[in-house]
DNA sequence: CAGAATCACTTGTCCGAACAAGTCGATGAC
DNA sequence: GTCATCGACTTGTTCGGACAAGTGATTCTG
């Protein structure tokens, strides 16, 4: 938190959760806030935009910003992390691996990890779970250049992204996540100890390094009636889509 | 498309689909972008940063910005509107009434439509399908200001944005969705001909005016295998978030 | 030769200004 | 009283500039 106009997106935040700006009112103009600030307008500016990603405040042209709404959701760095995630949510997390071993790559995963087929990756199959319920089924497939590190972890290593920070630095930036559901297949439903055919929440991911070099990509299932997720949207901030087929 | 930092990322990601800008590769510097486009610095960083949010490309302070992907990901008017965006990927979309009533506001519905308890909304029951299939069900429950124009929609109508666009000029602006996974009730197979526990995506939304003002609250439930969504995100931009229990 | 220091380059932040585009209440005409 | 017009106000877009912070290749040092 150094950069002036994050500051003022916090406060903006706080003053929102204080109820200081209700529901459904108006925001200050860009004018007052840089007044109140002693900023340039465009570093209010700057501010807005977060929150207006966000979905907390709503924006149009001519007329003055309203405060949508003043739920505080998880930042993208506890997703990132469901360790964190969990803490966050004054839950406890587990994690246990079931199974780990190194197989060559095939079609799927070169693509994904822009590898050749045939180069080695390590496949990982984790069982994690809330206050010892089990929630969530992860099967990881992780780049050859990644492989090391993830093997020296614990197999009950509760913080996966946050071990191989503190181990190589590595920073996971960038994901691409499919959001569908199916069925608790055979496998799943033992590991999850849920019946079979069960909804699950699958959601498909590529996580790259800040450079944009695939790290792994993985498949994670979570028990339905365990986790949701939220995503605010709005006219100007598009990040979420719907696709059809291939699934 | 008027302003031109939209035109620049337009003509960006028509560039990396092209594979004029490879993937993993690096985007021309601010610079060079400014000079090419003939705009200043600050028109190049609003194109990118939009592109960045999308996905589409990672940014470090003093690296360049690298591409991460070339995947062209539905718009949000897309998802807003259920049959623009069957069109857009060359599907026909039905959408059927089968439940339309007038009843009183309860707890839940006055607190998503910021409305009194005992206000009158509108509860309709959708089926929409795909081709003919039918792929979800549509719980929706309008404020009373919307009720007139919702009744006076035909029981077939495929798009109800569009319509009520055309109507009365309503724009629908912002959303809220919540994302989980759940399994067929009796009403729900029997509606959408598949088996009672079947796993269904089920997306939870409040969608208001561009002033802020609430117009309905919905419950959409697509059938596994036909729809997925997809979320990109990045360091700076963190529009999905994960929240557990109450669900 | 390995590691440290340097340096050109790139992105991030912030400023101040000007104009365009749109909103919304007040005013005035009918 | 209703409607159109107007005008103050607010947000959107774009410019040009300056400096800070971080990266990565090169150069220098031990």
């Amino acid at each position: 938190m150094a950069a002036r106009h994050e500051e003022i997106a916090e406060e903006l935040r706080q003053a929102i959760d204080r109820g200081e700006y209700p529901v459904g009112g108006p925001l200050p103009t860009e004018t007052d806030l840089s007044a109140r600030y002693e900023v340039s307008r465009g570093t209010v500016r700057q501010a807005v935009a977060t929150l207006t990603a966000e979905g907390r405040i709503g924006s149009r042209q001519g007329a003055r910003r309203v405060v949508l709404g003043n739920r505080r959701s998880q930042s993208f760095a506890e997703l990132r992390s469901f360790a964190q995630w969990a803490a966050a949510m004054g839950r406890t997390a587990t994690g246990r691996v079931l199974d780990q071993h190194r197989r060559p790559a095939n079609a799927e995963d070169a693509e994904k990890l822009q590898i050749k087929p045939g180069e080695e990756v390590l496949q990982v199959l984790r069982v994690r779970g809330l206050d010892g319920e089990p929630v969530l089924l992860e099967r990881n497939v992780y780049a050859a250049w990644m492989a090391d590190a993830v093997e020296r972890l614990p197999a009950e290593c509760t913080s996966v992204v946050q071990a191989l920070y503190d181990d190589i630095g590595m920073i996971f930036a960038y994901g691409e996540h499919v959001i569908d559901a199916v069925a608790a297949g055979a496998e799943d439903a033992r590991l999850l100890d849920i019946r079979r055919g069960s909804p699950l929440l699958r959601i498909r991911r590529v996580t790259t390094t800040p450079a944009g070099r695939p790290i792994e990509w993985s498949d994670d299932r979570y028990v339905s009636g365990t986790v949701s997720f939220t995503v605010a949207n709005s006219i100007g901030s598009n990040p979420l889509a719907r696709q059809a087929g291939q699934i």
